[in-house]
DNA sequence: ATCATCTCAGACAACTCGTCTGGGTTCGAG
DNA sequence: CTCGAACCCAGACGAGTTGTCTGAGATGAT
């Protein structure tokens, strides 16, 4: 399974969005989502952002009919983890810690947030010790 | 206090962990430290990325002396908040939970980090309930 | 006065990114 | 079968970024 390897740029993020809102697509259904003004030409941006998306391995493409069909091949989750992923290695020598204790930290978490958070590591120490 | 608008490059970022790990540095002391094989362009390189970490205020310049002095004016904590944030709004419609929950539930959280977390979870709410 | 070292302004090639054009193909309606 | 619309594919283009370098003037110690 090709992983995207590089990055996903802003336009090529919101085919995906589109695919993952929407689930598979022709070129024309996802340019006519994003560019309701409509236009050749955005037909075939849409077209060359979804190439670039295959080469990373974020799309697949159904060829079986003449007119392709795409399928979002990550979940939004996974680019998140990516993301994350990403910044842990260019600032914390690649552990994830650091990210988890400056989210703990930071504000805006609110007090159903921290008790769902409790409530994941609960969980967690169960499976642990579970087994 | 202007805060770094856009982001901060690979090389500008190796600048930046010199000046966290060494603290105030004239340009030669940093150029040798990323650049052991030294070398006249290399200096200016490494200055030229000082202007623009300068322009973006991730560091503030001495120049009472001729020889200017450079410091971080954001810390890697900083820089890592920024990540975050900026990942959280691209994929998260600006929220900080759903970044939160994908880390805890990410695999390399070892007992020791559940135990660290939970403590921070606690103190949290120690801190509302306490005033 | 000289020379190494500094600052500053600007240029450069390589690359990315969103966009567009042109040419060949496919398919259904007439 | 022919025709036209819509499709696929390859390639190009301008703008912006990024790391690097050059050249010219200023500064300070010997």
């Amino acid at each position: 399974m090709a992983r995207p390897s590089q990055d996903v740029t802003e336009a090529e993020l919101a085919v995906l969005q589109v695919l993952w809102d929407r689930g598979a697509q022709a070129i024309r259904r996802i340019s006519d989502a994003i560019y309701p003004a409509g236009g050749i030409s955005r037909y075939a941006t849409v077209q060359k952002l979804l190439e670039r998306l295959e080469a990373k391995g974020c799309v697949t493409r159904d060829r079986s009919e003449s007119v392709h069909k795409f399928a979002a091949a990550i979940g939004r989750d996974d680019l998140i983890g990516k993301r994350l992923q990403d910044v842990a290695e260019t600032l914390c020598g690649g552990s994830l810690t650091p990210l988890l204790s400056h989210l703990v930290r930071a504000e805006g978490l609110s007090d159903a947030d921290r008790k769902a958070l409790r409530g994941m590591i609960e969980r967690m120490d169960l499976d642990v010790k579970g087994g």
